[in-house]
DNA sequence: GTCAAAATGACATGTATAGTGTCAATATGA
DNA sequence: TCATATTGACACTATACATGTCATTTTGAC
């Protein structure tokens, strides 16, 4: 049938858009940081912490999916720039809770919320019933793969 | 509004949500090609030569939007393995055509085949109708962006 | 036909974003 | 208390490109 064919081709489509997507957001979010002295890296570590809260370094690459040797890397960056801080950390003794700073938390509030106005004006000619549609295709068909990928025979 | 805060918000995660797909669909690909002696840059030269026929190395990498040096290297190790050949190129004779020779054509079609019987069988549960709405969703989505990451004051 | 400009392959080097492995110090929990 | 796990630090590796350069054609404008 045509109309199969078809259907498979879209989703064939939808997934390998996923790269240039990818691209165009990040280059997005590099272009917005320009003039900060923030790099992309450093971004993701401010933004768990404004998301999730003061935490330590293997708290935020789990939540990164990053491992946390590299985790620790981006954390220690952001410490030298003044954007985070250490505390003292009740639960263990070695791992300090990394926290921002007045300075790191106005300058990610600052970007998300350009970002989000940015977000906000490229939904503009979308209905938020085929946003929402497209999300729930995407997370179900990442779910798909993610699931094929590792068994095979 | 809500429902405004929620589009916004659903766009968000959708654009985000590019890396998770791409890795998975990558790491599908990659399994993929577990047992065949192609990896993915060289399974990349194959499509291109398979869906657009023999032609030079720099117009796979025009096409792979790839710097021309590196779709070289990858082009060179297709050669390498016997999946590729060199034939005479009468428009210019220092860039051969790149073709696919038999066990090449063979090897990238099984492949393909695979990889689109896996795609219909992720895209079972979806409608047609959502898939081709979350398709227009993010081409229209990468475009803004695209335009977007340029220009900046 | 000539000649400057462009295209091409080959090679060397650089960079960003990670993964992997290891170690010593310390923390945790049975 | 003591085996086990966690953490930070450091070194090394890997992938997927980009960048720059060179010599050799090739092309196109005149």
């Amino acid at each position: 049938m045509y109309s199969v064919n078809m259907k498979a081709e879209h989703l064939h489509q939808l997934i390998w858009m996923s790269r240039p997507l990818m691209q165009a957001a990040e280059a997005c979010v590099e272009a917005g940081l320009i003039g900060t002295n923030l790099t992309v890296r450093m971004r993701a570590v401010l933004e768990m912490l404004n998301k999730y809260g003061a935490q330590t370094v293997p708290e935020i690459a789990a939540r990164l999916e990053i491992k946390r040797q590299y985790v620790q890397i981006m954390c220690n960056e952001t410490l030298a720039s003044g954007f985070t801080e250490q505390r003292a950390n009740p639960r263990h003794k070695r791992s300090p809770i990394l926290a921002l700073t007045d300075h790191g938390r106005t300058l990610i509030e600052e970007i998300i919320s350009r970002e989000m106005k940015l977000v906000e004006e490229i939904g503009g000619n979308l209905s938020k019933e085929d946003i929402a549609t497209a999300l729930e295709v995407v997370l179900a068909v990442t779910d798909s793969l993610k699931k094929r990928a590792g068994d095979r025979e």
